[in-house]
DNA sequence: CTCCATATTGGTAATGATTTCCATTAACAA
DNA sequence: TTGTTAATGGAAATCATTACCAATATGGAG
């Protein structure tokens, strides 16, 4: 998480000078948070992980940051299906790239994958297009998801 | 809504005798609100419109009984962001049939479509196979949507 | 048709994640 | 160092969804 941390200083110099925001150690350690996991963490989890290194944070510090980095772009936020929305650092600060997720039904794992790309971008460019023309719709993002049963889930 | 009544009560029959469930006045009523409307409608969406055919359902009725919709697979329950789940017919069971979603970001207006859907069994085809292979992993179901801003919110 | 076992209902109270408030503190430009 | 103002954090409020539980309705057996 050293490591993760100098990396994360930097970021936070390009983005943060320009929108006017301020750096502070909530959000230095909520980002050195998402940047050492591969996991993918509810607000609570990083509001646990940050209080490690400064005890007194508040959950809501947490929670407001959080949808500061979604609006910036920085953080991803995710619904999974079991109650509370989980975080991961965006495709571009991520080691992960661009990736989508299988999503167990019943234990709610979630696996990263980043294969195939190839025929989803052709799968894409295939249709958003013409979407966006009939619809009248400006599309700035998409959600390819696959759900089913995990390997652990499935021998029960 | 008559028309969707004689139709729901066709669907009731033959799902459940079998799964050992009984016919009842809310669940009627919540097939028939949902097969009478184009919308994805709110739990309390429902609940309002089933109260005008019997004045005096629950709004825990409503909840339980859509879960139980969805268990049975007659109902599909989506989350598009708005902080309340949403709920319309399974494909089988409506006339939209098979489709995806455009959701706009800024006032979550939902687009459905079901067009290019030559180019999804194509794309799917060709990596569902590998996925559940490589991730030991049995897929079920598939989430496609795109996400954007629509029309209305693109003149502001 | 009547009766019974039990599935189902509907009000109310709990839950639990996320927000709102607001007085206090900290960042950072001058 | 100082002043402006963004940011923080604790407590209270929201709000959709669930848990409880006593009262009721359904559908099959007799
Ligand atoms: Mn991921
Ligand atoms: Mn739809
Ligand atoms: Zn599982
Ligand atoms: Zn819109």
């Amino acid at each position: 998480m050293s490591k993760a941390h100098l990396k994360t200083s930097r970021w936070m110099h390009g983005k943060f000078k320009c929108c006017g925001y301020r750096m502070t150690k909530p959000r230095e350690a909520i980002l050195d948070v998402l940047a050492g996991t591969q996991k993918h963490l509810s607000a609570e989890d990083i509001y646990l992980a940050v209080l490690k290194f400064y005890p007194n944070t508040g959950l809501t510090t947490v929670y407001r940051n959080l949808e500061m980095f979604v609006n910036i772009g920085m953080i991803v936020k995710f619904d999974f299906g079991e109650g509370r929305s989980k975080y991961e650092l965006a495709d571009q600060y991520s080691e992960k790239g661009h990736h989508h997720h299988l999503v167990c039904k019943t234990c709610y794992k979630v696996i990263d994958y980043s294969d195939f790309m190839k025929d989803e971008i052709h799968f894409l460019r295939s249709i958003e297009n013409g979407l966006s023309q009939k619809y009248n719709f400006r599309i700035t993002d998409h959600l390819i998801r696959f759900l089913g049963i995990c390997e652990k889930c499935g021998k029960k």
